[in-house]
DNA sequence: TACACAAATGCAACCATGTTGCATTTAATT
DNA sequence: AATTAAATGCAACATGGTTGCATTTGTGTA
């Protein structure tokens, strides 16, 4: 099954009309080796006007198909949901991770789950984010 | 020693100009109970012009006296910084906490540092950010 | 296949904030 | 009190968020 096919069946699957732009917006995303700028996503549709990929980037994040990685910085990044989330509630048990070296921004998968415990508070949602270097950066630097 | 005197010895210590925007914007950040969001600041500080404001709260940040906090919600928030923090490098062992009841953000100082290891990551840099109840908020709906 | 309708898009417009340059003012040192 | 580097205020521009509204388009249905 093409790729495309495939971003046309997670449209439909949230109700939502499979749009050339709605398309684009997810091949580029998703075809980014990590989670992608704000400005790449618009340099890759400048044809599109900037209030309709304002429209449909938060279409795609409302319905669950896309997050947002790293906020913390300059840009915002987006990434595609890896899985179970819905309209109700992104769920996202990994780490964005920055890495100072070759400024990729990536979502790491932590084996164990990140609990975090503070007496008499009720922790609803936990976001963290890292920098560093990433493995090939890394592997790189210290083989050297 | 009175809270302007502190303030004045802080911007000394840095080598910063004792200026009266400066006082303000350091007495307004400090007398909020938690993390103050930027339009509270701006609210207070709304006769100082905002590239003033925008520059000073940069320079107390850059020396180490202020800290963003939460920048991930629709508002920045901003606190002073507990310690230890200079020119160089922010050190925070803190989460930051977001109320989603009151609405207040504050810095949560944990028992244990935060360990996050993956392999083949050289972590350098984690920020943590939660949302849930704070400790008022969640006794008092547990209570009732 | 054509129609109808709700949804998506494009455009204009407005707002908040970030950012820079430059002229003016001011804090701190002599 | 004078000097000077730093801080401030103002103008101006850029970016991104946001809304309203008219137009276009995708999709289910007759």
């Amino acid at each position: 099954m093409s790729k495309t096919c495939q971003h046309t069946d997670i449209l439909k699957d949230r109700k939502l009309k499979v749009t050339p732009t709605r398309l684009r917006l997810l091949e580029t995303i998703s075809e980014f080796n990590h989670a992608i700028p704000y400005s790449e996503i618009q340099k890759k549709l400048n044809d599109v006007d900037r209030v309709t990929l304002y429209r449909s980037l938060n279409t795609l994040i409302e319905k669950g198909i896309v997050h947002k990685a790293s906020s913390s910085g300059d840009e915002i990044y987006y990434a595609i949901c890896s899985c179970n989330c819905t309209s109700e509630q992104h769920q996202h048990k990994h780490i964005h991770f920055k890495c100072t070296n070759c400024n990729t921004v990536s979502c790491l998968h932590t084996s164990k789950p990140l609990n975090i415990n503070i007496p008499g508070y009720q922790i609803n949602h936990i976001e963290i984010e890292a920098n560093g270097l990433c493995q090939a950066c890394n592997t790189c630097k210290s083989g050297l």
